[in-house]
DNA sequence: AATAAAATGTCCTACGTTAGTCATTTTGTA
DNA sequence: TACAAAATGACTAACGTAGGACATTTTATT
């Protein structure tokens, strides 16, 4: 690796200068600098930046612990949005992921303090609570999706409450009285909050809930997850007065809802609507008709990450807390209203 | 921040036996390593990576430079190949994106060298030539999902014509004669591999093929999309001897196809077959039928990719040259034999 | 040609870690 | 208790860069 020493020696000129020349002092003549860029270029040189980094000098290095890059394309919104941030204030972004693992997570966070990172982001694909066992007094560690029970450490994580409530609104506005609501499973921190969505919605407007129009799903394995859709179907569609909407618990869920209900003859949204969760964009903006869903705003969490890791990382004292972030009802076409009775 | 003289000073020990702990010797007394680690630990005490690196010590860095990491979720699949193979090597992992910007491109390769990157990949998100002015002499840079047209990098593509023939064969036998293909735009580097694959597997199997059945996109606003598909798949089916198969650029064009011939009441694979290209699981796993494709290998791309980094780096030669990765076909349901005449 | 101003040079130290050379202390064992 | 072996320590140089203090050279201005 070439080093200041090389150029200084290759343009026939002392260290100091190209030193001044690095820092970007002002006054070095054209002819000087032009010499200077030139044996920078023919040697390749690019000052290190271990070496600064060791004067004292700022890494710039912001890191992200993703739980598990590979299996959700869900996740990887958030990447993206840390990554712009990043980007915007001239970070490097370091990217790690656990799979799940603990020991996959120390050792990360190990070797990514090791490089002096300025913060560490860490985002799980699903909306959970995390237990960090490790020390982060001095490096600022933010949970995006995830947060700590015991609030020590800040974090962003969707409103499922709010996203539910608004999205179950929207249906009731549009005339909807009786809906049924094919959830995810129980132990989701983001089940039980739509749950709530849900029904503070259905109460504030005074419309029934009907308790086995709450459907929760079995764990199966994959393959039998479209024969149980089809028979929860075909039980709501047989009932006697039976339901006018579907809120499926994600995008994934009402794709395939809509598939077996076109498959059985029945209309979306002319004779029923179903909305999705997620606005998994692949699926919502594809399916014909077009779902209409809440966003999981993902990216812009992401972003917000990243902009409080900067923050308190630049020392603008940031008290830890949990941000919620807003999830959109998103209109499309898989809806439609009820024509009052 | 921490040093190891002030984890020596509070475990009340030499800095040369913390540094003999840190360096892996073994002629450390357990009572000794004891104190060392409670110290470190409380301290919050890393190694500073960068006086390692500037003792000599490699920085187990790899970066990649994504293209686009925004608007596409096909390229993210890359990103999780080279993760994986990183990981597995004990390298961290830097990640830029340049949202095609030939400045930003420079900005990130110079930032990564000043890092000590053992090597630099570069990966775009769809399949095309790239043109490179920075020197890459003493840091490998591998290309992915692109090619230098020089063949001065190595370089990871997918076998798009490969991929063509075997699935245009597919159809063939599954007794297919009568094959349209609805392509991706003319000026892509795949459209005209995947345009000779398939004219190959037909000229192979003694097919006619018929020119107005080979159909290339115009460039439209989204919204008008759903229509020009709408009309072309009109008037394939208008022929008086019509197509039995429908090949399609990629999964989201084939997702359309048939929610748009499910509306026409065109039964898809009965009526007709409709295959896709890519293998974009979250649709070709989830529309009904699933979807028949080629897979675009993209993870094992950024594997391979990864693999080739680290091989350079650590001194085993590699010559450059450009590998192509097969596309499989992934056969499901959207596909169904014609019944011989 | 004299002179001030601008540009460049010399020399030295510090950053945190590793590792070499020896010296010294502690431990285990006969 | 003696003695070798094991463990630990003291001191120093080096990695690449930045920057302070100050000296010298070059350039521009009269």
């Amino acid at each position: 690796m070439a080093t200041i020493r090389d150029v200084a020696e290759r343009a026939g000129i002392s260290v100091k200068t190209v030193s001044r020349f690095l820092s970007g002092y002002e006054g070095i003549s054209a002819k000087t600098a032009e010499k200077i860029e030139r044996a920078a270029e023919e040697l390749e040189f690019y000052p290190s930046a271990a070496a600064r980094t060791l004067r004292g000098q700022s890494t710039d290095i912001v890191s992200l612990i993703a739980e598990n890059l590979t299996t959700t394309p869900f996740s990887y919104e958030i990447v993206q949005g840390v990554q712009s941030v990043c980007e915007e204030h001239g970070k490097l972004l370091l990217i790690g992921e656990t799979r799940e693992s603990e020991k996959a997570f120390e050792q990360l966070t190990d070797r990514f303090r090791q490089q002096k990172t300025e913060a560490i982001i860490h985002a799980t694909f699903y909306h959970k609570p995390v237990n960090i066992k490790r020390q982060f007094k001095r490096c600022p560690l933010i949970l995006v999706n995830c947060f700590d029970p015991e609030g020590r450490f800040p974090a962003v994580v969707p409103d499922d409450e709010q996203g539910s409530y608004d999205l179950t609104r929207f249906l009731i506005d549009e005339g909807h009285r009786r809906i049924a609501n094919i959830t995810l499973p129980t132990d989701l921190v983001a089940t039980q909050l739509r749950q709530q969505g849900f029904e503070r919605a259905m109460a504030d407007s005074g419309a029934t809930i009907h308790p086995s129009w709450i459907v929760h799903p079995q764990r199966l394995r994959p393959t039998e997850d479209m024969d149980w859709l089809g028979s929860v179907l075909e039980s709501l569609l047989e009932s006697s007065n039976p339901p006018t909407a579907i809120m499926c618990g994600n995008d994934k869920m009402a794709l395939r809802a809509i598939m077996q209900l076109h498959d059985r003859g029945v209309k979306v949204p002319d004779d029923i609507s179903v909305v999705g969760f997620d606005d998994f964009k692949v699926i919502s903006e594809n399916v014909i008709p077009a779902l209409t869903t809440a966003s999981l705003p993902y990216y812009q969490m992401g972003q917000r990450a990243a902009e409080i890791a900067i923050d308190i990382a630049s020392g603008k004292q940031k008290r830890p807390d949990i941000e919620r972030s807003n999830c959109e009802v998103i209109r499309r076409n898989s809806h439609a209203a009820v024509p009052s009775e």
